[in-house]
RNA sequence: GAGCCUGUAGCUCAGCCUGGCUAGAGCACCUGACUUUUAAUCAGGGUGUCGAAGGUUCGAAUCCUUCCAGGCUCACCA
């Protein structure tokens, strides 16, 4: 930038920049063909031992002394030792290494060694300045920090912690086994709309957009639901979606406006099918990523031995509160509720209680992998309803070191029952509840059609990635968390 | 949205309670020495709008107010 004030380090730096180019160095290379990645070398140091490598990387320590200087490089794969020698590489290629500064990429091609203190080394022959860093990299031995400053500038969080970069190495494996599973399963990856006419699919509040041609305001999904279900009516058997979602409610460790969650759909079967797929989906991760069932998260240990514990919401709830809610009116589930000290003012409905009663002093408790099941209508607008009472649904939540990791239901596929769940929705709405769902006429036109009886499932992808690399926030597995912008 | 905490050099941090000489350290950087070092070492050099703006005071990094950004907890949610 034109204008601009540099404190010493960076003008020393531009400087530098300035001298390469009179000489007419490049500064910013092109093409670099490698023979090796550094992890390469130092694996297979036995073969390699005396040969010849071309290798480059960001020069991230130098060590010199006077004629002849070490220093390491980091690539993609880790980081190896170089060895650069006046009378090997000659005067002027040796004045270029000592110009360096840490940050620089650069490419260099020499001869594996070990020194004698045992470290994997190349001794470089040639050397090319491949990019001038013009920014000095944070300390070498604190590295980057200040939590901030990692989620903003995430590519020097990336440079300066491998652990960092561990977890989104990991969370991207993971996702890839995730996929590799439903696609050997015979599920088909679809894509369906993010800006969506009507946000439905879930309880939550949509972000707003607009598009001019069409002259009509849009919405940011809120959940691919009713799509992936649409795709059930068309004759798709086994579907799923792993993407986006964006809902513009409060940012914490736990959420991130946008998020990514697998959603799928399978014709013709129910709830329990897909409690077993869920078990087998992660316990399959799992085993591929890791190879290991017990992982600390915290304080806790998580261990994802199977079979994983079963349980109905009602005695869930009993088992850990003492009140048998099955046998109660709204009045009396509402009271029992407060007696348990909680704050009954949002609620009106049996379900909303037994939910209330769960989700404040079951929930936290559930530590282990715990499906609980038979969900209350009332919260459930999208689940189909239980024959043997109901007032509850075919739906259930997979729970993990008190968070939720998983919600799934037989799908309701039964268009005039969805179309009164929808309404008792608007009701919801028009007493104020914004977030209660909004009428889907498509929808209900699609499932008049006929859809087949189904079993979804939603994982959360980030709060699995959490709970497996052990980070506490949320921000720590997205690599661009949302950040308010800095104005300095 | 509420409560608590944080912001000092490029980075990691002292200093702030209890106001007082020119604001410190380590890394990084600059100059010099050093041809198998590895947080290399040795000698020398401080590079700063103390988050911002007001206020109190003879004097503010330090005390007060407001604002900005972030973190944690809670609320909402997944």
């Amino acid at each position: 930038m034109a204008g601009q004030d540099y404190n010493e380090l960076l003008q020393i730096r531009r400087e530098k920049l300035d001298e390469l180019l009179d000489k007419g160095i490049a500064a910013y290379g092109g093409r670099f063909e490698r023979s090796h990645v550094a992890r390469e070398v130092v694996n297979d140091f036995e073969h390699l031992d005396g040969t010849e490598v071309t290798l480059a990387g960001r020069l991230m320590a130098k060590r010199g002394h006077g004629k002849a200087s070490f220093a390491d490089i980091q690539d993609g794969s880790g980081r190896i030792q170089i060895y650069v020698k006046l009378n090997e590489v000659g005067q002027e290629q040796y004045e270029l290494f000592k110009k360096l500064d840490i940050g620089d990429i650069i490419g260099f091609r020499g001869t594996v060694f070990k020194t004698r203190m045992g470290e994997i080394t190349v001794a470089v022959k040639t050397l090319t300045l491949l990019a001038k860093s013009l920014k000095p990299l944070p300390e070498k031995w604190h590295g980057l920090r200040d939590i901030e400053l990692r989620y903003r500038q995430r590519y020097l969080d990336l440079i300066m912690n491998p652990e960092s970069k561990k977890v989104f190495e990991l969370r991207s494996r993971i996702i890839r086994y995730i996929r590799r599973y439903l696609n050997g399963h015979g599920f088909l990856e679809v894509e369906t709309p993010m800006m969506q006419p009507i946000a439905g699919g879930a309880t939550a509040r949509p972000f707003v957009t607009y598009h001019n041609a069409l002259d009509m305001q849009l919405y940011l999904r809120i959940a691919p639901e009713l799509y992936l279900k649409r795709l059930l009516v068309g004759g798709f058997e086994k579907v799923y979606e792993i993407n986006r979602n964006f809902r513009n409610e409060g940012i914490s460790t736990k959420h991130n406006p946008e998020f990514t969650m697998l959603e799928l759909y399978q014709a013709y079967a129910d709830y329990h099918d897909m409690m077993d797929l869920t078990e087998n989906l992660i316990v399959h991760t799992v085993r591929q990523v890791f190879d290991n069932f017990e992982f600390p998260y915290g304080e806790e240990k998580i261990n994802f031995a199977t079979p994983w514990t079963r349980v109905t919401m009602l005695d869930a709830v009993r088992e850990h509160t003492g009140k048998e809610f099955a046998a109660m009116s709204d009045t009396e589930a509402i009271q029992a509720v407060k007696d348990l000290g909680l704050d009954t003012e949002e609620i009106s409905s049996w379900g909303e209680a037994v939910n209330l009663a769960f989700e404040e002093l079951v929930e936290p408790k559930l530590i282990q992998p715990t499906f609980v099941y038979d969900y209350p209508l009332d919260i459930s607008p999208l689940a189909k309803k239980k024959e043997e009472d109901p007032r509850l649904t075919y739906r259930f939540e997979l729970f993990i070191c008190g968070r939720e990791i998983a919600n799934a239901f037989s799908e309701l596929n039964d268009p005039i029952d969805q179309r009164r769940r929808f309404e008792a929705q608007l009701a919801k709405r028009a007493r104020g509840d914004d977030e209660a769902h909004v009428m889907d006429e498509d929808y209900i036109n699609a499932l008049e059609y006929g859809m087949p009886p189904a079993g979804g499932l939603g994982i959360g992808i980030d709060r699995l990635v959490m709970l497996l690399t052990n980070s506490p926030s949320i921000r720590d597995v997205i690599l661009f968390p949302l950040l308010r912008p800095r104005e300095d």
